[in-house]
Formats: C-alpha cells, sequence, structure tokens
DNA sequence: AAGCGGCGCAACCGCGTCACA
DNA sequence: ATGTGACGCGGTTGCGCCGCT
C-alpha cells in the first residue's frame, strides 16, 4: 500500500497550464520522447507532477489531436461504440483518431446525452426510454420507478444477454474486435494511422528521437504526413496552425450526407423523425 | 449595461491494473 | 508469491465564457 500521491503536495503546481508550461512539455517530449511520465516533468524543468503532464500531453497537445466539435458521423460512432463498450471511453477515442476520450466523455456528457434523452433513449442502456408519464392522476401512488442510476458502469450491453460482456472482453483482452459495427460501414473513416500516445496506444511508450521529432517512431504517415504548420490550435505557441482542416472531415464526410446521427434511433425507437419525444 | 445562470471544457482525483523486484 | 511503484482510465470538479433577463 503506501502509494504516494503522484504530485507529492510540496511545490508542485496545479490548475491551468501557461503557455510557458505547454512549450516546455512539447518542447521536450518532441525532442526526447519520454520513457517514463514521472520525469518528465523533472527534465523538462516543470514544476509538474507526471500525471499532470502526461494528461496535458495527451488531451491537449499532441500534434494529432483533432479538434472542434464532433461531427455527425464521429457522434454517430461514438453512440454505437457506447452502446457496445459503454462508458470505456478510451476504448471508444481509440476508434476515433484525433480524438482523446476526455473530448469524447465530456461531449458525451454535455451533447450526446441530452440528444438521446430528447429522442426518447436512454443514453445508459441504449433502451427507449419510458414516454412520458401522462399527467400524473394524483391517485398514482407508485412511486416513480427509480431513475436507473447514471453513470453505472456500462450499460448491460445492449440485448446481449446476461453476463458482463466487457468483462468477458476484457477476458480476451479485449483486441478482440467489439462486433461489426452495424451501420459503421459507411461511415468509419479509413484509420488515420495512430501516431504518438495515440489512444490506443495511450499506454504506449512512444519513443521519440530528436531526428524524428516530426515522424515519431511510433507515429506514421498520419504525423509525418501532416507538417508541424498544421499542428492543432494548442501550436499556437509555436506559431502553428490549426491541423483541424487536414482531411480528416473530408475523409468520413465521403460517405456524404448530411446524416442525422441519430436517424436510426428514431428508426430503432419506432419513430418517424418528427416522432420524438420532448422532454 | 449589468447581473445571473447554464454550459462546456480543461484539469484533478482516486482507483484499478500491470510490471517488476 | 507478494509488495511496491508507475501508468492509465473513468468520474468529478472548477472555472471561464456566453447568452438571457
Amino acid at each position: 500500500m503506501g502509494r504516494q500521491p503522484c504530485c507529492d503536495k510540496v511545490g508542485l503546481k496545479k490548475g491551468p497550464w501557461t503557455a510557458e508550461e505547454d512549450q516546455k512539455l512539447v518542447g521536450f517530449l518532441l525532442t526526447h520522447g519520454h520513457c517514463c511520465w514521472r520525469v518528465v516533468p523533472k527534465l523538462a524543468g516543470l514544476l509538474r507532477c507526471g500525471k499532470s503532464c502526461r494528461l496535458r500531453w495527451t488531451n491537449y497537445l499532441r500534434p494529432d489531436l483533432k479538434r472542434g466539435l464532433l461531427s455527425d458521423d464521429e457522434e454517430r460512432l461514438v453512440i454505437e461504440l457506447h452502446k457496445q463498450l459503454g462508458n470505456r471511453w478510451s476504448k471508444i477515442a481509440a476508434r476515433l483518431p484525433g480524438r482523446t476520450d476526455n473530448e469524447i466523455k465530456n461531449h458525451w456528457n454535455t451533447h450526446i446525452k441530452k440528444k438521446l434523452r430528447k429522442i426518447g433513449i436512454d443514453p445508459v442502456t441504449h433502451q427507449v426510454l419510458e414516454p412520458p408519464r401522462p399527467p400524473p392522476c394524483e391517485q398514482d401512488a407508485t412511486p416513480p420507478p427509480p431513475e436507473p442510476p447514471e453513470q453505472q458502469g456500462p450499460p448491460p450491453p445492449q440485448e446481449q444477454q446476461g453476463g458482463d460482456i466487457m468483462r468477458e472482453a476484457d477476458g480476451n483482452e479485449e483486441e478482440e474486435e467489439p462486433s461489426p459495427l452495424i451501420e459503421l460501414h459507411e461511415m468509419t473513416a479509413p484509420p488515420r494511422p495512430r501516431p504518438l500516445g495515440a489512444a490506443e496506444g495511450a499506454t504506449s511508450t512512444c519513443s521519440v528521437s530528436p531526428a524524428s521529432v516530426l515522424s515519431p517512431s511510433c507515429s506514421s504517415s498520419a504525423v509525418s504526413g501532416v507538417d508541424v504548420t498544421e499542428w492543432p490550435e494548442p501550436m499556437y505557441l509555436f506559431g502553428m496552425d490549426g491541423i483541424m482542416d487536414v482531411g480528416w472531415d473530408g475523409l468520413i464526410s465521403d460517405a456524404g450526407v448530411d446524416v442525422d446521427p441519430f436517424a436510426h434511433y428514431y428508426h430503432d425507437a419506432g419513430f418517424d423523425d418528427q416522432d420524438v419525444w420532448i422532454i
């Protein structure tokens, strides 16, 4: 036991990162990579804990990050994956190149949940919600059924009978592809190769040699193919422009069309498009 | 124009897991 | 086999921004 707090209370900074800190961290990681996060702040001259550095890097500074709102296709994909995986954001993020688990989690909590509820889908179970109760006829003494506890782990993954498939999946080390994603064939973009510590390999120890600053060893054309000048907004630090415009949207939206990401939910739930409950 | 409330995002916290001694 | 340390993940919090009154 006695696990020590990762940030010894003494003298380590917390809270928002400054441009200078960002610069130090990025500069260090691009030059040296990271062997272990614990030493990164020390070597980079930061008064932060390694954990904080890792988070900052993976959620914000990584050159391959795609920023901005999730596209409809991405949103749809997130919903499908959530249906299968539950709140396993890192696994979901692994399927969305350039997106972070944190970002997806936030988007889920702030946008998608609401949208699903609005169309009568329980965002936890992905089941059709009970229609709004009719105006209470006072005598209805039966207490409302307890709200399904939210954030209670993954939904009983869809209609799968019994068993925690997540656990099972874990047993199989989940590298087993989740069952084929229905309806996704037309929307999944060609997986962008995953550079530098990107999700699936969030844990990966990508080594970045100085020589490979722009194409870290664990990277791929994704990064190497992207000029630094196309790094994401945080790279404002270095006077770099957004990477956002780099063709990802183009890639996925080849499926084209402005598809309502919830359309199939309307359908699954037996609604016509308009036939939604406004809750 | 100012105040207030809600929303969204970045960051933190704590636990689980894994690797290694 | 066991204990320890590091990392990663998911949940939660805090704060700034923006829109509404």
